[in-house]
DNA sequence: AAGATACATGAGCGACCATTCAAGAACAAG
DNA sequence: CTTGTTCTTGAATGGTCGCTCATGTATCTT
């Protein structure tokens, strides 16, 4: 009986997340949003019931089941160890040194931006920074049963501080995207554990 | 002659900054910056040639002169040893827990919100940054010269790991104001230097 | 007292904000 | 083909944005 929709919702969150990648929520409007998918201002509302702040909550979805695992690479393995914990911050830098990774990361942009007054959004942000933990947790202990790190060596306390070091790794390389600074940055929170 | 001004400029931009700090740029309007101060917009804008922007970047450097340096405190001194160094990381992580403070660092939240689109706030984050782990690499050769640290310990580069890891703890806090979370990530960082 | 000068005031500027809605269009069922 | 249902469209909503400017006011000089 009804019309058939004529776009797809997950491209337009797909759209949407990048937009807000980029810009920041507050900084990105809708009329952004229906130049960069195409759909016009009533069909977005129809397809998303809660206008922009919704459109913004599934695009933290999106990015963390899309982007994150992407970015995460063998460290969401069970097996990583010591290289693929590596591996994801050399990937970090990489990143925030090429024109096309200096956005950084929309959940960190997040926290800092909407965290505050926006609980829902920080609820994800929570659950990304857990899921981090988690992750170069069992990196480490891998780590650690294969004598890559030094017996002193403390998984579960190194994981805490390597996100938050990560996490400041994203503040440093938006004000100062340099090279140098940052790969000693990578090189010197290594340097500790072994 | 001349008509005197009847609003102090500097308490202006007190107001202006404490404004910025707590909503961010984009959303704190003229109109708020209007009521908080009682300084009426022609008034503004003659005192601030340059508008938001340009109060934007004197709150920027206000912050730097006035707040910083109390933050910083012992940290500053050349004088400055280890006590001192986690005298300063404890200190991020009450104000990160107090309703008063929860806003995180002024200019942690501008290197995220603003840096990729503003040069000027840009480099006054990259002078921030540039003091902070001149502080903290002059805490560190203290604390070696003094044994309160691992002989091992490389000033210089974990000064600059220390930076990032502050910078971060911000982020997590903003998300996540937990004491427990806070605290370990606080430990576990200064764990590693003994 | 009069003039000169800078400041204070707040209504108002055009632009843009997120959002809504009336109207037309495309499909499936009958 | 007609009807019913949902979708598309884009003009229009009231509100807010950063900012300006004409007008009035307070002070110093003469």
């Amino acid at each position: 009986m009804p019309r058939p929709r004529e776009f797809e919702p997950d491209a337009v969150v797909d759209q949407a997340m990048l937009r807000f990648w980029w810009r920041g929520y507050r900084a990105t409007s809708v009329e952004d949003l229906v130049k960069a998918t195409g759909v016009k201002p009533g069909s977005l509302y129809s397809a998303f019931p809660g206008g922009k702040h919704a459109l913004f909550l599934r695009s933290l979805e999106r990015y963390s089941k899309l982007i994150v695992p992407q970015k995460l690479g063998e460290l969401a393995a069970s097996g990583a160890s010591l290289a693929a914990l590596r591996g994801y911050f050399d990937g970090l830098v990489h990143d925030l040194l090429s024109p096309e990774g200096r956005q950084g990361c929309l959940l960190v942009n997040t926290a800092i931006e909407n965290a505050a007054e926006d609980d829902e959004a920080a609820a994800v942000v929570r659950g990304h920074l857990a899921r981090l933990e988690q992750c170069m947790t069992t990196a480490l202990r891998n780590a650690l049963d294969a004598g890559e790190v030094r017996a002193s060596v403390d998984p579960a306390g190194s994981a805490k501080v390597l996100v938050a070091t990560c996490q400041g790794l994203m503040v440093v390389g938006k004000a100062n995207p340099d090279a140098t600074v940052l790969r000693a940055i990578v090189d010197n929170a290594f340097a500790v554990l072994v």
